[in-house]
DNA sequence: TAATAAAGTTAGACTAATCTAATAAATAAA
DNA sequence: TTTATTTATTAGATTAGTCTAACTTTATTA
């Protein structure tokens, strides 16, 4: 049986594979995800790896085992089924559903997770349009790309969010976006990329910062035209 | 912020005195309820009345303060409600729920709380028959008696249990019993209080201790007639 | 390539919650 | 009422998870 800490830490190496490849994770950036200090980081690191959970050389990149893997993508199984409770059964809003699933997701029992699985008709994505792993582990992949990349001219479907803090997700709400939104790229200016887009008809101006933030799949892209950067596909 | 282990203290606390009274408590049956050592509980006893959540003095009973008693009804009535959402609404059975209960009556926020309690329909009993305080602390009180004082030839009808650990309950299960079952007494041994009742047409034979440990309210009482020890009545 | 910066590690300390063993106070029994 | 027993308290140790400060290794860059 895992602590609290050691889910916390499992979790977040997931999360940084998840963002950046099979490049290994840095103690660091470990601890910046998980606002520790470095050294705390190490310390758990050396017992994770005695139980088989992270495997690594002294000085060198962090990558987790088959096991620590499957046990990760179990946190991150948990905290996507309570989030999505939360907005569909408990009618919590999207930016409220993170926080709370940051405790739920430590709440210990393979049942609770299967009855509130198939309670939720087994969904795929959460709230925020992230995936939701199923018993197996197994997840469906949006290939998505941000708000930034869309083309002037182009409009797109918001998809999921890349920051999930909630100071973020209220600015997101403050702007009238939501998940399945159509987005137009109205204009891009090009000196510090500030663009102009058009959510259910009204206008509002948003910082490259806060494009860069936002998933979406391009309609051009769904059509078969030319799209820049990755190809948007859904599932 | 109290933590998990405060939270079940004060928990604790609230279901000894709820159990005999307004004696106060005392160290050693405190740690017995929570499996510590005498010790152990003296030590968060110290901490407790630091932050004004118990009151006594050195060598004497124990007493939760009107903060400290709020805190602990707060406690229960996320306990409850939740053991009320696993078996309503995940299909959990009856003997299950309290272990599971436990973690999640931990979770903090009174605003999933009011909601779960809203998505329950505002619950007044939980599955097993124990009362579920409202938001403002308050909660109804059934007048109960134990099986154990039902006289031969009268029938009863189970409203819940005095043990909720899960061998209890489990057994409970095999005789066929749950709650709002009508149970009637058959006979009752002199020697031993050896009890041969009937469930739905079954006729079982309960031990007294078993029999102590099932809540009933009398169908004599209901409708009048005089009835052993206290008086049964619903609210 | 040597100096500097960044990243990672170690040592020692702290807190919360627990323990054991010893001691003190209150209660029950002889 | 003295003794024995139960109950409560204290002192000192342990573990998990955290910290700061010092040190080591690797990476960068002048």
């Amino acid at each position: 049986m895992l602590s609290y800490t050691e889910e916390n830490y499992l979790k977040a190496l997931l999360k940084i594979s998840f963002a950046h490849g099979d490049l290994g994770v840095g103690t660091n950036e470990l601890a910046t995800v998980l606002a520790v200090k470095p050294a705390t980081a190490n310390d758990m690191l050396k017992k994770l790896k005695e139980k088989e959970l992270v495997d690594y050389e002294k000085y060198g990149k962090i990558r987790l085992t088959s096991s620590g893997k499957k046990r990760g993508i179990d946190v991150i199984r948990k905290h996507r089924l309570w989030e999505t409770f939360l907005y569909k059964k408990l009618e919590f809003s999207w930016d409220e559903v993170h926080e709370l699933a940051e405790q739920l997701e430590h709440i210990q029992s393979e049942k609770l997770v299967d009855k509130l699985d198939k309670f939720l008709d087994y969904p795929e994505f959460d709230p925020h349009g992230d995936p939701i792993p199923n018993k197996k582990g197994e997840l469906k992949v949006q290939f998505k790309k941000t708000l930034a990349d869309v083309a002037v001219g182009s409009s797109c479907k918001m998809v999921a969010v890349k920051d999930n803090s909630s100071s973020f997700l209220q600015y997101v709400v403050k702007v009238g976006l939501g998940i399945n939104n159509e987005i137009l790229v109205v204009s891009k200016q090009d000196y510090d990329a500030l663009m102009v887009i058009k959510v259910n008809g009204v206008k509002s101006s948003v910082s490259q910062k806060f494009a860069e933030n936002i998933f979406v799949v391009c309609n051009n892209c769904i059509v078969g035209k030319s799209c820049p950067k990755t190809k948007c596909e859904i599932k």
